[in-house]
DNA sequence: ACTTTCAGTGAACAGTCGTACACCAACCAG
DNA sequence: CTGGTTGGTGTACGACTGTTCACTGAAAGT
C-alpha cells in the first residue's frame, strides 16, 4: 500500500472502498442482511472506523444508490444522443441498454433487489430516479406525437409502460448474467424480445387517440 | 385457550399461526431480516418448538409463498370466468384484479418484496408461478388472434408485456394500500391507467403481423 | 517547531441470534 | 390401564451483532 497521498485523498479512498466492497459483498443478498462489521472487515478497517465515513449501513445504502444511478443517468443521456444519429429509435435504445447493463451488472442487480425489498430510504431514492426517468421519456414522446394532441396522462401512461418493459429487460439480463453459460445468446434473445415489445407499443400509439 | 381439539388439529393450528404471524410480522421488511426467535415469540411458542413445524425460516418462506399464491390462482380462475360473461375483457380483468389485491394486500406485498430480494428458493417459487401465469395468458391470446397466424414467440412476448403491466398495477396498489389516505381514489386511478395500457397494447396487436 | 485535527485502533459492553440437549405431560394406540 | 409418541418447555452454549470509549500517530495548520 503505497501512501503518496494527502489525508483527504486517503479518506476518500477508504470511503470508496467501503462502497465497493459492499456492492461486491451484496452478490445476491439483500442489503440489510449485510452487517456493518462484515463490510468493515472486507474493507480492511476496524468496525468502529466505519463511523468516520457513514453513520449507519442505511446511509451507506442511500449513497450507494446514488453511485449506482450515475451510470444509469449516463445511459439515458447516451441513448438520447444515439437517437439523434440513428434512424431506428428502438433499435438504438435497446443496443445501448444491453451494453450498459453488461458493463454495470452489479450495480443494476443491487438496484433491482433493493427496489422493493430494501429499507424505506433506499426504496425512495430508487423510486424517485425511476419516476424522473419516466417523465423524461414522456417529454420525448410528446415530441413524437406532436400533432395528435395526446393528453399528458396518456403520454405518462405510455412512457410508464415502456419503462416497465425496459426494466423487465434489465432484470432478465441481470439474472442470466450471473452464470455465463450461453450468456451472449440469451442476452440477445432478451434484448430482441424487448425491442419487439417496444415496437408493439409503438404500433398501438399510431392508432391511439386521446379521448 | 379452549382445547377441544385433537393433537393433529392443535399442531396444524400452531403451524398456521407461525405462517400467519410471519406474514403479519413482515409488514414491509424482508423475510430474512426476521429471526426465527421473533416468529416463535409472536406465535407464543418457545424458539426450539419452531423446529417441530419447519426446519428453517427459509423453508417456512417457501411454504408461505405457496400459501400466498393460492389466492392468486383463484384470481386467475375467476378472471377467466368473468371474461366469459363480460363483453369487455380488459375491464373485467382489471376489476377482478383490484378486488383481489385489496383483499390480499399482505400476501401480494410479501410476494413483491421477495420476488427479487429474497432467498433463492423463494425467488424460484415465485418466478415459476409467474411464468406459468404468462403462458396461460399466451394461450388465451392465441385464441383471440386465431386467423392472423401469430408466432408462439410473439404470443409469449405480448403476454409477458401484459403480465408486466398488470404486475406494475399490483405493485402500485400494494404501495398505496399501506397508508389509506384517499386510498380508493388512488386505487381507481392506478387501475384506470393499467386498463389504458392494456388497451394500448391491444391496439398494437390489431396492427401487428408476425414476420 | 508546536499544536491541533482526525482516520484508524483495540478492548469491552449488552444484546440477539440459531441450535443442541434433557425434560415434561398430554394425547393416542394397544 | 399402559407405554410409547410427540408438541412444547427451559437451560445453556458459542458466535456474531451495533455501539461506547479512551487511545495513537501521522498529516495539516499555525
Amino acid at each position: 500500500m503505497a501512501s503518496g497521498q494527502s489525508r483527504a485523498e486517503r479518506k476518500e479512498a477508504t470511503r470508496q472502498r467501503l462502497l465497493d466492497v459492499t456492492l461486491q459483498l451484496i452478490g445476491s443478498r439483500s442489503l440489510d442482511s449485510i452487517s456493518l462489521r462484515e463490510v468493515a472487515r472486507a474493507a480492511g478497517i476496524v468496525p468502529t472506523a466505519f463511523y468516520r465515513h457513514f453513520e449507519s449501513m442505511d446511509q451507506l445504502g442511500v449513497e450507494l444508490v446514488d453511485e449506482c444511478i450515475r451510470p444509469l443517468r449516463q445511459m439515458v443521456r447516451d441513448t438520447r444522443r444515439g437517437v439523434a444519429s440513428h434512424g431506428d429509435i428502438i433499435e438504438g435504445t435497446i443496443q445501448v441498454l444491453g451494453e450498459y447493463v453488461a458493463a454495470h451488472a452489479d450495480q443494476f442487480g443491487f438496484l433491482i433487489r433493493e427496489r422493493y425489498g430494501g429499507v424505506r430510504q433506499v426504496r425512495r431514492a430508487i423510486d424517485t430516479e425511476l419516476t424522473l426517468f419516466t417523465s423524461e421519456l414522456a417529454v420525448d414522446l410528446a415530441r413524437l406525437t406532436a400533432g395528435y394532441d395526446w393528453s399528458t396522462d396518456d403520454l405518462e401512461m405510455t412512457a410508464a409502460l415502456m419503462v416497465g418493459a425496459m426494466l423487465k429487460v434489465i432484470i432478465d439480463l441481470v439474472e442470466i448474467d450471473v452464470r455465463p453459460a450461453g450468456r451472449k445468446a440469451k442476452a440477445a434473445a432478451i434484448l430482441e424480445r424487448g425491442a419487439r415489445q417496444l415496437r408493439l407499443i409503438a404500433l398501438g400509439m399510431t392508432e391511439w387517440r386521446s379521448k
